[in-house]
RNA sequence: GGUGGGGUUCCCGAGUGGCCAAAGGGAACAGACUGUAAAUCUGUCGGCAUUCGCCUUCGGAGGUUCAAAUCCUCCCCCCACCA
């Protein structure tokens, strides 16, 4: 099966500028496309999982995919899908990121191709550009009216209460120019991204279009973005509670990392199976088949989870947090879990030692868990019953019992079904 | 530079001198029900305090008042239109 033909099965493709034709660039192995990603955080986040993981399928399809690092247009700021102007982040915070963020894509590829990644920077080849280069080769091929067409510009122009400035309106122009330069040093004719970014890709086919055109070769290139994901719920792809999920173990434990697409709800499972696993479509009819006849076992989610677990964080943290899972999630009872296993299966979760005689009360252990916001808040809990000791609820003014520590020395508290929190004494 | 409209607790958004820790909605958290799901129902939702209560907050800094998110002064920021 043709790449195109397996991204179109997947749900992959939100739209193309040709389907004929980016169907047949990609017949050919050795295509070279691109997708770019700006360093707005210091990890990627699942939301990144889709562009990323297809610039993987590519390279599995024989093709030849280049990851680009936003050096440059992530200090411009990218006004697509925003609807207000964003604050510009310092050039060395930037910096730090953008090293954090190759460092980890190049794990990813490394782990899933076994090939290293061919990653580029745009700031490379814009940070030497003068203004006036800029203006009169790049901006001179784009009309503004034109430009205020598009979509992440006329939702600022629209609306009443927020504007766009100059440097975000610009935006599309720089991604424009990474696009030719990638054309003409790589021979790059293809561009991938979220749904957002139409706009700001297709500009850059034009651009190609009308730059190549003065040279007399008329070039063309092409688009292709993903739809924006969604979940049955409405809630945003790729938040929790705890807010958004990263792709580094630091940020996002592999557990919690594990736990949310465990999580997924039923109506979800197989759309992710498909957009997130490197699984065909036998495997999946399977998986949906063994989720209509046993709903409760989760064998999808199960599946998923274990799956992007693998790809991201690798078998051997996966293997871990399966063991967590199970300690935690398992029948059997707390007491009866060997005291080192429960600290190996914790050790993603938050964590706290206390000195043997400054043990606090359990209200105070939550805070400093981080579990809850607040001392009040954690009394509040309590009262509702959603405090649990070792398994057990905790009652309102409850003190500690010396049988509390599992082995001696280990306490277990949950807040809820699935928020758990270790702590130590000695 | 001019004119007009704005900045309220996580978000949206009411609130024009006391009844305001501040309506309503959303999000979130906890409980019940379940399948570590969804839907639904219930409770919570600034901080501290077991109760009384105390403290901090309505862009910033001052001021008026017994009393200010609400009035006055200056300043900062955002938006629209005009120049």
């Amino acid at each position: 099966m043709n790449i195109y033909e397996d991204l179109k099965w997947r749900g992959l493709i939100n739209q193309v500028s040709d389907e004929d034709k980016v169907r047949e660039y990609l017949n050919t192995p050795g295509a070279v496309m691109y997708c770019g990603f700006d360093p707005t955080a210091e990890s990627l986040h699942v939301g990144n999982l889709v562009p990323l993981l297809c610039l993987v399928r590519m390279k599995r399809a024989g093709h030849h995919p280049l990851y680009l690092m936003g050096g440059a247009t992530g200090r411009i700021g990218d006004p697509s899908g925003k609807d207000k102007e964003r604050d510009l982040s310092d050039p060395e915070v930037m910096e730090t990121r953008l090293e954090k963020i190759k460092a980890q894509v190049r794990r990813f590829v490394e782990r899933n191709t076994g090939d290293r990644p061919d990653i580029v920077n745009n700031y490379d080849w814009t940070k030497d550009m003068t203004a006036i280069e800029l203006l009169r080769d790049v901006g001179k091929h784009f009309t503004v009216n034109w430009m205020l067409q598009k979509e992440s510009v006329k939702g600022r122009i629209d609306r009443d209460d927020v504007g766009i400035s100059y440097t975000e309106f610009s935006y599309m122009i720089l991604q424009s120019y990474d696009f030719y330069h990638l054309y003409r040093t790589r021979k790059c004719r293809l561009q991938i991204g979220g749904g957002d970014q139409w706009g700001n890709i297709t500009a850059g086919c034009e651009f190609i279009r009308r730059r190549t055109a003065i040279d007399g070769e008329q070039a063309e290139a092409f688009a292709l973005t993903f739809p924006l994901l969604t979940t049955a719920s409405g809630k945003k792809f790729g938040k929790s509670e705890k807010g958004a999920i990263y792709l580094n173990a630091e940020v996002t434990s592999p557990y919690a990392f594990y736990q949310y697409f465990y999580n997924t709800d039923d109506r979800d499972v197989i759309r992710f199976l498909k957009l997130f696993t490197f699984l065909g479509s036998d495997d999946v009819a399977a998986m949906e088949k063994e989720m209509e006849e046993a709903p409760h076992l989760r064998p999808a989610q199960k599946r998923l989870a274990e799956e992007v677990t693998r790809m991201i964080h690798g078998q051997h943290e996966l293997d871990r947090v399966l063991a967590a899972s199970e300690a935690l999630f398992g029948t059997g009872d707390l007491r009866k879990v060997d005291p080192a296993t429960l600290r190996a299966a914790l050790e993603s979760a938050p964590h706290r030692h206390y000195a043997p005689g400054d043990v606090p009360d359990i209200a105070q252990m939550l805070v400093d868990l981080g579990l809850v916001p607040s001392k009040g808040q954690a009394r509040k809990d309590i009262k509702a019953g959603g405090v649990y000791l070792g398994g057990e609820r905790v009652a309102e003014n409850q003190e500690l019992a010396e049988t509390d520590f599992l082995g001696g020395d280990l306490l277990v508290l949950r807040k809820g079904k699935k928020n758990y929190g270790l702590v130590t004494r000695g």
